[in-house]
DNA sequence: CAGTGGTCTAGACCACGAT
DNA sequence: TCGTGGTCTAGACCACTGG
């Protein structure tokens, strides 16, 4: 009657799950609240661990669940907006900037970054390393690359490293004019380090955001930001506030 | 010796074996080559195929490989960029626009969306779908919200629905002076029908973007976009190409 | 039809957090 | 110490693709 089509192949199982859950988040459970466990939800709906599982991850994927080992699961808050992009360009460590500078070391850049940089594949560039933190979490691990040639007028006095280091680079930065900023945006998994600075496990979903900062006709940086994919929604566009807070995707058909 | 630290807590089989398979694709295989099954490649590293498949997932979702039912695993070519945001707004449908329109219903919005339009939550909108297409590839699938009340001249002539009625609300939307665009990029899973047009399974990563476009100081549209996380790149800033086709997470360390 | 990846099961053990 | 989620196993069957 009602279905449009009859199902010549069933949804799996783990889907048809998931719906079921996602349905009762909706309607039985506030933010915060905590599942019962893995053992009691699959015994409940008459399937194994591992599939129950499975529709788990998707929620957790969509950004609906928190799971933590010893702890339990948990219905997420809404994901936090946090600004990427905004129209009016401003270089790393401008005064308004939200990122916390952690430190900085000297090395030779990767191959695949050198490229992007559009400085020689042997020139040495400053990593300078950021974290970004939204309502007391930790969001976005950030690594800058930034070629010795954009910024050439470092006092030796300062540490070859270390977080004055990094300052002192992002201030020697803001002295090249930008003229655009160029992005894109990723899915990846969370190598191991940048896992423990987001408080997840390794391979986690993160959306990496790759960034060209181009001052006088050259990269003069650039940005490998790492966000929690689970927890973050990213903006582009000036005022950074796209208001849907519901799961863009839900249809009511 | 040169381990910085004695693994006291052992890296997770799946994990590490991800990292052997990433090295082996960089430097064993090209792209579009096939590796052996599953079974085989589990049996060869002596692992159950479950923890192997735990280690293709994880691949997969970084877009280093491409597994097809009945077909088998494939190196997966670099992620397509494709570009997202231009500083130079545009309405949907411009001359030089890159979706492909599909057809048009109208229909009262899902809570959700009447929110982010300024609309009221009862007025009808018309749902113009559309597709993109690249390099012959199914991208990214369109749900473009329209009020009434941003294309208030729409000929009566025109049929109700269908892709001439979806061609003939873009023209409308034309005439509205488009004061600028917010989007925002979070990741999610691919719900039945999105999959289907994408080529995809239900559940499958996908990166949406939601964009406000705003004139006369509200929200005249409302685009949802679904796009293929497995093998897009979304650039955002005017050139669209940020050129780092390795993994740019990748370290030389 | 044979071979592939996708789903599912019923267990086991482990690492972590709280108590 | 106990309960949680995370990992892993060794099987089974199914759905899809191709020849």
């Amino acid at each position: 009657m009602g279905t449009t089509q009859l199902e010549s192949v069933p949804e799996p199982k783990y889907w048809h799950l998931r719906t079921v859950l996602s349905e009762a988040l909706d309607s039985e459970f506030t933010v915060g609240e905590i599942l019962p466990n893995e053992r009691d939800l699959a015994a409940r709906f008459g399937v194994a661990r591992a599939t129950l599982r499975q529709a788990l991850e998707q929620l957790e994927l969509e950004g609906r669940l928190q799971r933590r080992r010893g702890v339990g699961t948990t219905v997420a808050p809404p994901r936090v907006g946090v600004s990427v992009g905004s129209e009016q360009h401003a270089w790393p460590g401008a005064p308004d900037d939200v990122w916390q500078t952690v430190d900085c070391t000297p090395a030779v850049p990767p191959a695949s970054v050198a490229d992007a940089l559009d400085s020689g594949r042997d020139e040495p560039v400053h990593i300078v390393r950021r974290s970004r933190v939204t309502h007391g979490q930790p969001v976005a691990a950030e690594l800058l690359y930034i070629p010795q040639s954009s910024v050439p007028d470092l006092s030796a006095i300062d540490a070859p490293s270390g977080a004055a280091r990094a300052r002192a680079v992002l201030r020697e930065l803001q002295r090249l004019e930008l003229e655009r900023q160029e992005s894109a945006v990723e899915l990846g998994s969370a190598r191991a380090d940048d896992a423990k600075e987001l408080d997840r496990l390794p391979g986690a979903p993160v959306l990496v955001v790759t960034t060209r900062y181009i001052a006088e006709g050259r990269t003069a940086a650039l940005s490998v930001a790492t966000y929690r994919a689970d927890t973050c929604r990213l903006t582009f566009g000036d005022s950074g506030r796209v208001e849907i807070h519901q799961d863009p995707q839900r249809q009511a058909s």
